[in-house]
DNA sequence: ATACATGCAAACGTTTTGCACTTAG
DNA sequence: CTAAGTGCAAAACGTTTGCATGTAT
């Protein structure tokens, strides 16, 4: 799988950022192997949903997604509606920004990653950072309290954002 | 101030847990400093919002403190206005929960802290954790990406919860 | 006395549902 | 053919605002 090496460092590109096409086809087949499974019935509106899931490497929003497909016979309703089935799937996951709106991610079948989340330009990067859960278990560890979940999200500004400030100035 | 040595381990129960009176006495303070600064002024209402905010230890949306204030002449938007004004004053900080309902706490003028969430009983424990924030510094310096704030919680079962259910088996 | 504060009701934006129509299997 | 899926419009929900009334200064 992520066959490379598991060292301890921090890891600001994870491995699996390549080979995106390899991990988008089992995506698929998990989604099609659901839908077999629960008797439902793949549509083009779904299909097309997922693909732009797919295909985005942020965090999006309904409205995102019916935006850039409503021409295409999607309504807002049957994305709402085909989220919540992917989320039932356990094929996507939803959060929330800053402001309390929903998001949505494909679901990753790969190491638990924190967020960088850019404040000016809503970027959000994603961070590996075993260092830290090694230190979170030791604590958790120690005070009795075991751990089933994190949510970690470092706010501020990023690289390119700066350097535009800097630029204006 | 937190004058006990500032060494680089965990800090699990944190100095500034004791001493939550006089603590609460700053923040009155300055919020009245901030009403008179502002030409605001200071109401019932208004007090007894920052009260209740005040004596509890976690984060509360608004519906709770409405709830806990109505029989008091306390209405809805009133509330609603107060945790706003509240926020531009500094003395609270807006989150949003799982579900991206608003909630509220008080602002700490302290460390910055993270939580250990329990799932069964909801208590939150606050915890210091100065390795991680080093860790985060430098992967921000390295990345290029300017820190202002994070967010960290860590999910689970307390210590008690986990007593409680090994002892109903 | 006069701004500021309050609370009702109503606007708002987003998420969710009811229902008649469409379509994949 | 028929149960599931779609999309419209409308309900539901939490948040926010307009306005007449109340009140701290």
């Amino acid at each position: 799988m992520h066959s490379s090496a598991q060292h301890d460092e921090l890891v600001y590109f994870p491995s699996w950022t390549a080979g995106r096409n390899g991990y988008a086809d089992r995506i698929r087949q998990l989604f099609q192997e659901y839908h077999q499974k629960q008797g439902l019935r793949m549509t083009k509106q779904r299909n097309r949903i997922l693909d732009y899931l797919l295909n985005t490497d942020h965090h999006v929003d309904m409205n995102e997604i019916y935006n850039a497909l409503k021409g295409h016979g999607v309504g807002k309703v049957t994305v709402f509606r085909a989220l919540k089935m992917l989320q039932e799937a356990k094929l996507v996951e939803r959060v929330h920004d800053s402001d309390g709106r929903a998001r949505y991610e494909v679901q990753h079948e790969r190491p638990h990653h924190d967020h960088l989340v850019c404040v000016q330009c809503g970027r959000i990067q994603e961070i590996q950072w075993p260092q830290i859960e090694k230190i979170q278990d030791k604590t958790c560890k120690d005070v009795g309290f075991e751990r089933t979940f994190h949510r970690h999200e470092v706010s501020g500004d990023c690289k390119d954002c700066r350097k535009k400030n800097t630029a204006a100035k």
